[in-house]
DNA sequence: CTTGACCTTCCACTTGCTGGAACCCTTATG
DNA sequence: CATAAGGGTTCCAGCAAGTGGAAGGTCAAG
């Protein structure tokens, strides 16, 4: 497989790709004419990468997950706790934007919307 | 006031507000010395687009809410309609991070986390 | 006089790509 | 045979929104 059929099988564009390369994910084969030569085996592992950045993985959770994934006698645990840990990060984040909506919702609906330059939202934001 | 005493009174780190200078968003004068002299104002915008960061919005926002906030003539409807895509965008955001934590906590759920190599989450990652 | 806390500039790095330029390779068509 | 389209390659630059660090100037106190 060329870099193009790979990135249409795996989702990823062909810039990710050789990014993934970049950074030492995959190390793809080149053909006599300089291609890169993909085999199954590493798409599969791009697929898997993108997945996992779907998931919120960062880059290097993406990294332990691929070494974990290789390692035959790891420890369900440990791909557990990477797994853990990145959803006590997305619970945060949702947290945060909670806040967040809620003060936004708040202005808004006091914000009269209207042509009269008077506005909650920027009196709020003004507030020292 | 040097910047110091502006970043501990905005809460924004003085890198932060020197690359604000960078960017526009405030021009101190400065004094013999060549340290920046900020003025009550100027500590006062630097609060404001802290606190507009804060909400999620972006520095490009922060300039047009900046404008708008210098613009006696602005009408609500203007902050309003920034507030709105801000509010939309967070959606987003949220609606995504929950579709996250329920395919992650699912994952999680099912795997025993233990010793055994046997492990659903990275089943999942690596199916194809 | 020296120490330590400030301040200055500038450059590099972060994350995770993305865009573009300039060029090579392959295949189909006039 | 020329050429054009549609692959592929490399490298360089840039995005957001800062952060870190080096090398150096300034200021007040002991």
């Amino acid at each position: 497989m060329n870099i193009g059929d790979v990135a249409e099988r795996s989702g990823l564009p062909a810039k990710t790709i050789r990014y993934y390369e970049d950074i030492g994910f995959i190390k793809p084969r080149r053909s006599l004419n300089g291609y890169r030569h993909f085999d199954e085996k590493e798409l599969h592992k791009l697929a898997f990468i993108g997945r996992a950045r779907s998931l919120g993985f960062t880059i290097e959770d993406c990294r332990s997950l691929l070494a974990l994934y290789e390692d035959k006698e790891r420890a369900s645990a440990d791909v557990k706790d990477i797994a853990k840990q990145n959803l006590k990060e997305i619970d945060a984040k949702i947290a945060d934007l909670k806040a967040m909506h809620a003060t936004l919702s708040h202005l808004i609906d006091e914000c009269a919307g209207d042509h009269r330059p008077d506005c909650p939202i920027l009196k709020n934001l003004g507030q020292t």
